[in-house]
DNA sequence: GTGCAGATGCGCT
DNA sequence: GCGCATCTGCACT
C-alpha cells in the first residue's frame, strides 16, 4: 500500500477536488521515480453534470470505472490521441471523478522530457519546460499513463498520490471548467480548482 | 502573449 | 457518422 488511504476519495467530489491540490502524483516507470505536485483539477459529478461522461448515471463500457469504488484511476482517450487521468470519488455506484489537469514536475524531469519530447531536459527550450505537465494530456504523456491503468487502485507503489498540501502564501481559486462548451448549464459550474500564489496586498 | 487549423481513434447515437 | 474532459506549430499583436 502506498499513498493516500483510499477512503480519502470516498467523499463528496467537491470536497475532494480542492483537497487534491498540493498532493503529489507518483509514478515509477522503468525504474525511474516520477513525481509532480498537483496544481489544477476539475470535478465531474456524473449524476447531475452534463459535462460528465456518466451524466444521469449513464452506464457504458467506458464509464464503468466511474461507477466503481473510490480511489481508482479512470483513464480514457480523448481526441483520438491524448489520455486523461482521473481519480474516482464518492461511494461505489456514484459515477464521479476528478480530472488531474496539471502538475508541477518534482522528481524525474529527465525521464519526463524523454516521454514528452524525446530529448534531454537540458536540451529543451524554456517553453517546452513550461509546457511539460500543464495540461491533462501532457501529464499522462510525461508520466507514461495509458489506458492500461484504467480501473487500477491508486495505492500501487508505481502509481499513487502521496500526501501534500498548500504552502504559505498559496490559495485555492475556483473557475469554470475547460473544454465542455456543450454542457449547457454545467458550463457555468465553478468546478475547476487551481493552486495560485496569494495576490500582493 | 492570443488565435486558429489539423491530427487522430474510439465511444456512442 | 459525429463529436469529443487536447496538443502542437505557426501566424500575428
Amino acid at each position: 500500500m502506498s499513498g493516500l488511504d483510499l477512503a480519502f476519495y470516498g467523499r463528496d467530489t467537491l470536497e475532494v477536488a480542492p483537497d487534491l491540490l498540493g498532493k503529489v502524483l507518483v509514478r515509477v516507470v522503468a525504474g525511474r521515480r516520477l513525481t509532480g505536485r498537483i496544481v489544477e483539477v476539475e470535478a465531474y459529478k456524473g449524476p447531475v453534470d452534463k459535462g460528465a461522461h456518466s451524466y444521469n448515471y449513464r452506464r457504458t463500457p467506458r464509464t464503468r470505472t466511474m461507477f466503481g469504488p473510490p480511489g481508482h484511476a479512470y483513464v480514457y482517450l480523448v481526441y483520438g490521441m491524448h489520455h486523461c487521468l482521473n481519480a474516482v470519488t464518492e461511494p461505489e455506484g456514484e459515477p464521479c471523478a476528478i480530472l488531474i489537469r496539471a502538475v508541477e514536475p518534482l522528481e524525474g524531469r529527465e525521464t519526463m522530457a524523454r516521454f514528452r519530447y524525446g530529448k534531454d531536459w537540458d536540451d529543451l527550450t524554456a517553453s517546452q519546460r513550461r509546457n511539460m505537465t500543464n495540461g491533462p494530456g501532457k501529464v499522462c504523456q510525461a508520466f507514461s499513463i495509458t489506458r492500461e491503468w484504467n480501473g487500477v487502485p491508486l495505492d500501487r507503489e508505481e502509481f499513487h498520490i502521496a500526501p501534500g498540501g498548500l504552502e504559505p502564501g498559496e490559495r485555492v481559486l475556483r473557475s469554470r471548467r475547460i473544454g465542455i462548451d456543450y454542457a449547457e448549464e454545467a458550463v457555468d459550474f465553478l468546478w475547476r480548482f487551481t493552486l495560485e500564489e496569494e495576490e500582493e496586498a
